[in-house]
DNA sequence: TGCTCATATGAATACTTCTTCAAATGAGCG
DNA sequence: CGCTCATTTGAAGAAGTATTCATATGAGCA
């Protein structure tokens, strides 16, 4: 048994839970990061994410790249605008999406690689592939 | 106005259209790979799989360090355990578990690496950042 | 101005998903 | 064998989320 925030839990090894929980992020942090992957858990928005990787469309040829109707792109394309990872540039009536983060960028890149040609990258420490 | 699948859908740069269309991954790993984003866009889940970056814990060590019930912690490895990304070793009456998915591994440096210092790695093509 | 088109928005429904509580499993130990 | 402990499981309720349809905004154009 430890206390842990004021709080008395059950505990085995307290030297490696004290130093674990050392090295936790922020819950601000974390909240920010496990958002960000949300936005990225669903495939309609992934489809747009992944359409946009090389420039700007605008949103009926995200819906045809998509295949998803345009009402449901321009939902999703407003949630992810409000979290910075697009931004729209307005051309006539017509609206032209960008992939804006850098982050998000990198993210995409890493997924896609590993769906092409699954190699295992940083195996974990012990493991001998 | 552009013939896809079969429909007739709205289409501004049809080229466009048709080579991204063309670069989207199977319908399949864009399934699994949004799945994986969503194992990693719950703070319980993310912390847990944080703790498990630098080896194995059991399970009240893990509810002690991420400050969830162990209930929750349970299930949630449950959820992990059954997409393959943790593993669970039995020690007597105690279950330690450890991070298996490299791939997850990566996502989850990578994120880590972001939210402690946000530097810009790969800038949209265009930008002079 | 009035019409059409591209996109955006709102509201409602259906669908997941998280959390909690209660109880079950199954190992160790007297 | 019966008790305790660590973990697992089930079920239920609450909360969030996605999709659709209908309508609104607002730009271009006659």
């Amino acid at each position: 048994m430890a206390v842990i925030d004021g709080c008395t839990v059950r505990v085995v090894d307290a030297p490696r839970v004290a130093a674990v929980r050392e090295r936790m992020p922020a819950a601000d942090d974390l909240a920010g990061t496990a958002e960000v992957f949300g936005l990225l858990s669903d495939p309609g928005r992934l489809r747009l994410l992944l359409a946009l990787l090389d420039g700007e469309l605008c949103v009926c040829d995200l819906a045809a790249v998509t295949g998803q109707s345009e009402s449901a792109v321009s939902h999703a394309l407003r949630l992810l605008r409000a979290h910075r990872v697009v931004t729209s540039r307005r051309a006539g009536r017509m609206a032209y999406y960008r992939l804006e983060d850098a982050h998000v960028r990198m993210l995409l890149d890493l997924a896609m690689a590993h769906t092409e040609h699954t190699l295992p990258v940083r195996p974990e420490p012990g493991a001998d592939a």
